[in-house]
DNA sequence: TTGTAGGCGTTATCAG
DNA sequence: CTGATAACGCCTACAA
């Protein structure tokens, strides 16, 4: 491994200046400079970016937390920050945290033993310990107190849901929640009751967990009772227009469903899913470019993204 | 940050015994080790990971190397690789590679200038020069001569994905091959083509980059002249049924197809996907398992797993 | 069994 | 403008 050491004696300086040369913070004469660089090109010097983590406590590494990368939701936000991250030379560690604040709490301090630069985290607890506000922090898809966040537009979306199943004539929706504890699915799920209820049409709601258990005992009663269903993601979509096809339920006829996220899988369903689309590469790259701000010192105002309705078969 | 410098003044001790303590490794009296672990537990020390790795030059990070994290294949074997990893300690860099050397070869530079424990990767190019065999490298669904690799049994996947066809009563198939410079495509058009020519059943191929021209034209000669349909992977799949329903023609009555993966939308797509499972997760799992027996100089003997027919209703 | 000292590769603070 | 030199936090001969 070639280190600025060689490089100064290969120029005959001092590996200070070779070390100012390079990083292009200090002074060296035009041309010091000039046959620094070149004996670096020619000897493929490559720094060490171990050792200048150790030196300035601050790696060019970030952390990104997820509840699990298995959700296709999440490798599409990931791609978003990595792509960003490259291009300014920075790398991103993956945590799954599976939604348990152990592992988060893990998580942080791993990232904290490698001096990484900053955490972009799509799962937060409310009660955080490990996280003292050291290292910069952004959340995605989670709003907290004093810290910096972004999202999309989940009160929007929501609301796009239920005005789209009420212009398409459902008037009796069951509204199904998303994962507790999540100020997004949360949001979605305020929009959406919200229209219902200002619009007079009848509903009911049914929490995330319970929804396995529905589909799995064959209780045609339970989804006869609507002809319209609101669902917190597209994957949920997906397993509600299997189970409502396992029942013979016709979709769009007798009941209309409707998805959140719009997955790219959603227009291979069928019927395809009309759901709310969401920028969710940009969410990620925008997560990393606050990041960068913060890491800065420059302000890094919350950011709320905007997002429409992606019209398919299912409603 | 609590180092072992301040270990060592709290216990009264030299920062060398603290670090023989607390590593296990070199001789400290029975007593002087409880002091030391308890102080470090009392004042919650965390070694400090960058500069263990600038030191003994290894860090407990490996490199990841996909060709794109949002294809759903990937994700999966991920996060058997970093469940695997996270058990022992480690941590995981994500690299995107697009299937381009330019970017392999950045992020095995990167790996190196982080002093990485080692690499595994699902792309490789054939000719690589920044890879020098400096560190432990496994090579996932991909085989090149002297690397040690581990992938499934596709030779015999591309046997069964053709049986399963023949048994249904196809005798004139299209095989789309899959991405070009895989192994792991490869065998598997090998096994498929292999047991249909041995049948005596007629067939013709398909280059994957035709796929989407064939699919946007309404070319419905094209799909009538089969009756069965062989899939690269699941994802390609998914496209076919998709065309095949815009142009109105029945799955599995007049044609049947089949996938390759087992993705867990597969179930979910309109017919359910007929298809060939593979161990997604273990294969990271392995992987990581391998990585580490070649880091501690353990032999590291490829591995192949097994596959099995996965019977839906698209065929 | 313990402490001293040197080094991992880099950056930063000084004099010169 | 440049060159010693001291960190960063940890590990490990080697000496005591």
């Amino acid at each position: 491994m070639v280190t600025i050491k060689d490089l100064a004696k290969e120029v005959g300086v001092s590996v200070a200046t070779v070390s100012r040369a390079l990083t292009g913070s200090g002074y060296a004469s035009p041309d010091v400079r000039r046959r620094v660089l070149e004996a670096a090109e020619r000897l493929d010097y490559k720094p060490n970016e171990v050792a200048r983590a150790l030196n300035t406590s601050r790696s060019n590494v970030v952390g990104v937390l997820v509840p699990d990368i298995t959700n296709p939701y999440f490798p599409k936000v990931i791609r978003g920050i990595e792509d960003e991250a490259i291009r300014n030379d920075y790398r991103v560690i993956i945590g799954n945290t599976d939604n348990d604040q152990k592992k988060e709490s893990k998580y942080l301090e791993i990232f904290r033993q490698n001096n990484c630069a900053g955490i972009i985290s799509a799962t937060w607890s409310i009660e955080h310990k490990a996280y003292s506000g050291e290292r910069p922090l952004i959340l995605l898809d989670r709003v907290a107190e004093n810290l910096p966040s972004i999202e999309a537009d989940n009160l929007k979306g929501g609301r796009l849901q239920a005005m789209h199943l009420i212009e398409r004539g459902a008037d009796k929706v069951l509204v199904i929640k998303g994962h507790e504890g999540y100020s997004s699915f949360d949001d979605r799920a305020v929009g959406a009751l919200e229209t219902l209820e200002t619009q007079g049409i009848e509903y009911e709601t049914l929490a995330y967990r319970q929804l396995d258990s529905l589909l799995s005992n064959d209780k045609l009663d339970d989804f006869t009772r609507f002809n319209g269903i609101i669902c917190p993601n597209d994957v949920t979509a997906y397993k509600v227009l299997n189970g409502l096809r396992a029942l013979d339920i016709a979709v769009p006829d007798a009941v209309k469903v409707i998805g959140y996220d719009n997955l790219d899988f959603s227009e291979y369903v069928h019927p395809s899913l009309t759901t709310i689309g969401q920028p969710i590469y940009e969410l990620g790259r925008n997560a990393f470019r606050m990041l960068m701000d913060l890491a800065a010192g420059k302000p890094a105002p919350s950011q709320v993204l905007n997002v429409a309705l992606v019209r398919r078969q299912s409603t």
